[in-house]
Formats: C-alpha cells, structure tokens, sequence
RNA sequence: GCGGAUGUAGUUCAACGGUAGAAUGCGCGGUUGUGGUCCGUGUGACGAGGGUUCGACUCCCUCUUUCCGCC
C-alpha cells in the first residue's frame, strides 16, 4: 500500500500514517516548504536535511515557464538537480489561475499563460501538465485544477469543478498511459474544488475518488474565507475520502491552522507562508508570533524563541537578525526563514508524538492558547 | 569680502497668491498549492523677522542656513 494510517488518536480524527514513494517514505502528517523554483528560497538541501525536512514541493508551471523544465529533465529529475535527498512533490500550476500576471483565460482543452519573461503566450493541457511533470520526475504530481477565486459566485465555483473533473478524467489517463513502462511510478493526486459549499465539494470530491487517485488534494482555501467555513468542509471531505488515501490540505502553513486540521484528519501541508513570513520579519514562537520588525527589538539580545533549540536560536540575537532583515541581507532571510521551517518542522513532530501518545487534543488546545492575540 | 544659487515631513524632492503632495523612513496591521523585495494604514514639514495683500510657503526687504564661483 503507498499508504498506510499507523495510528489513530483517541479524542480526534488526527492519525499517524506512512506515504510511501518511488523515493523513500515519510511519516504523516507532514509539512513540506515550497520550493516553486527547485529551491526553498535563502535555504540550501543540507540546511532542509538538517532541519529533518523529508518533502518540498516545487512548481511545474513556473519551472516550465523558465526553462527550469527542461534543465531539470537533463539531471534526471528534481531531485538530483537541487539536490534534495528526500522526497518531491510538484504542483500542476493550476493555483497560478490566481496570478493575473500569468494567467490570461481557460477553456476546457487547457489554460492559457503568459510567459512574463518573454511575453511569449502558451497553452497548458492537462495532458502537457503531466508531461512536464514527469519530467521533472516528481515523486507525487498534482493535477491540472481549475482555480475558482473566492469572491466568485457558487454558479462560478460549479463551472471550476466542472472543469476540474474533467481534467482529472483526462490527466490520470494520460499520465497511466505515460508511465505504463515505469518500474517506479510517480504518484498522482486529484484537487477537490468547489469553494464553501458542501454540495460543490461532494460532488468534487465524488467525481475524483471514482477515478481512484494516489491522495486527494483539498484545493483553493487560504484565500478569505474563515477557518470555520474552511474546518466545516475539511470535516465533510473527511468523511467522503477513502480512509487509505492521504488527505493534502494545500497551502495551508499558519500553525494553529494546521494542528486544528491535523485534529481533523489531513495528512499533508504546504505554504509559502513560513518562508515568505520569515523574510518579512514574521517568525513563529514557541509563545505565539513575533513581529521582529518592531522596534522594541531593536537592540534586544534575545533569540528569536527562547525555547527553540536551533542553530540560529542559540547563536543569534533578534537585534542581530532584525537589523540583516532591515538591511536586505541575505544572512537575515536564511537566518529567520532556517528558524521559521525548524519551529513548523518541530511542531509537526511533536504532533505525531502526541498523536501516537493519545495526547493531541491537548496539544493543540496549548497551542491554540499561544497564539491567541 | 564680492557675486550667484538655496532653505518645505527624519531624509530626498514637488506644487500653489486661496485646505501643502509624493517617495523613502518610522509606527501599527496583514501575509496561506511563492511573478517573489508584497499589501493596507497611521505619523510627520513651509529657516527667522518684517512688508505688500481680503488672504503669503508662494511676491518684496532684512537677517540667517547651506552650496558654488571669484578675490
């Protein structure tokens, strides 16, 4: 089985699990730093294995677009060209539907992108996404989805799963029949779509698990709703999704965000959030989020988490940090995004302790108390 | 000493005889499948004195600041 719940909490839907892939296995739940571009920005791979990050996930669309594709296709595959010594997930570029400096309109052949360095207009078929995908050679390699915007009405969402069944008909039978000889199989996962609303999320989630995929994606949230909009159809999903597939609730990095869903059943996480927080002055603390930025910190000796026992933490001053971070240096991005990964990593961690301890409920209520402002 | 220029937000610069703008900085929020160094918001100024005028940051005079040139 490529994949396998070991353990099932007590008080919580909240589950240990094995994800096995072509190039190793991971324990569930886990988080994985995006690395769009075959890189977790300012971090290198020793600095990931180090951290005891196991999965990044990196971005076929925007590899594609600058020319990563092809380089990467000549070493082989993701992996080896960044160096990564774990695990690789790619994502479609289904989400950069929500970037109008790429994204120009969508039929149900494809998508329509610019190329922002070229100005040059490309047409992505579900049946290219694979294509670029496997060459990248990924170990789990998402679907062409249709991305909905948030503010856009149910009868627009409709048309997105729509749209996003369609092309996970057409993706899963393209990318069988592209690995057909592969010994070793790239794993791929369906996107359920359909906003806030149950029944769009059913529907979506029904259209999908006929397919039988690898895992199952809940796409397009973190984008304005609330958490209790957000918790309500993860808690539905739950429900639906076959109890052996991994649940990947995407894009989804604030902690609290993920323990609670972690409480819920979801097994994988990604985001920008902790990388793209970290460059901006927003860490994550044992005590709730620390905005170094403020002045108060100026001249403060303090590490960035008192309690945190990485190497930045027990080297570096928040003065010293803030100050590279005021400064644009490239030492401050790495030093606060190195810490931001190792506080998620540690977490996520300390989450499957629990977990296997029966004790999680308790785990989050303490975390949930931290970060309460 | 003589001549010329100059003085507006912490900083760099606008505008206008009729409620002084921006950028940047600083403060406070935000940031969720990364076209990225982002977004929102707040704070904050007419060198001093006199004159002309209904009204002067604006025009005139004096002082003063800073800069340039010449002795």
């Amino acid at each position: 089985m490529p994949f396998t719940p070991t353990h099932q909490d007590f008080e919580t839907l909240a589950r240990v699990g094995i994800l096995k892939t072509k190039s190793g296995e991971v324990e569930t739940p886990f988080f994985m730093p995006v690395a769009t571009r075959g890189v977790v920005k300012s971090l290198s791979a020793e600095d990931l294995q180090e951290i005891g990050i196991k999965v990044v996930i990196s971005n076929a669309l925007i590899l594609y677009l600058r020319n990563g594709a092809e380089i990467v296709k000549k070493f082989g595959g993701i992996r080896k060209f960044m160096n990564h010594k774990g695990i690789n997930f790619t994502d479609s570029g289904g989400f950069q539907m929500y970037s109008p400096r790429i994204y120009i309109s969508s039929n149900d052949k494809g998508v329509f992108f610019k190329n922002p360095i070229s100005g040059e207009k490309l047409f992505i078929t579900p049946e290219k996404d694979m294509e670029i995908q496997l060459d990248i050679n990924s170990d789990v390699a998402m679907c062409l989805d249709t991305m909905p915007m948030y503010s856009h009405s149910k009868e627009e969402i409709a048309e997105a799963v729509r749209k996003t069944s369609l092309w996970a008909e057409i993706c899963k039978k393209h990318h069988d029949e592209l690995q057909k000889e592969n010994q070793e199989k790239q794993m791929l996962f369906g996107i359920i779509q359909g906003g806030i609303y149950e029944d769009l999320r059913e529907k979506s989630a029904k259209d999908l698990i006929s397919l039988n995929f690898d895992g199952y994606s809940i796409g397009g949230f973190g984008l304005g709703e609330t958490r209790e909009e957000e918790f309500k159809i993860v808690e539905q999903l739950k429900k639906i999704v076959p109890q052996d597939k991994p649940i990947y609730l995407m894009g989804i990095g604030d902690p609290v965000e993920i323990l609670k869903a972690i409480s819920l059943g979801v097994d994988i996480f990604d985001s920008r959030m902790p990388t793209q927080n970290a460059r901006r002055g927003m860490l994550f603390t044992s005590e709730g989020k620390l905005r170094l930025m403020k002045e108060e910190h100026k001249f403060s000796e303090e590490p960035l988490d008192k309690n945190c026992d990485c190497f930045v933490c027990k080297n570096y001053s928040r003065a010293f940090i803030r100050y590279q971070l005021l400064n644009d240096e490239a030492v401050g991005k790495k030093l606060a995004t190195y810490h931001n990964i190792y506080f998620l990593q540690k977490m996520i961690e300390t989450a499957r302790k629990k977990i296997k301890e029966n004790k999680f409920k308790d785990f989050l209520k303490e975390m949930e108390e931290k970060y309460q402002e």
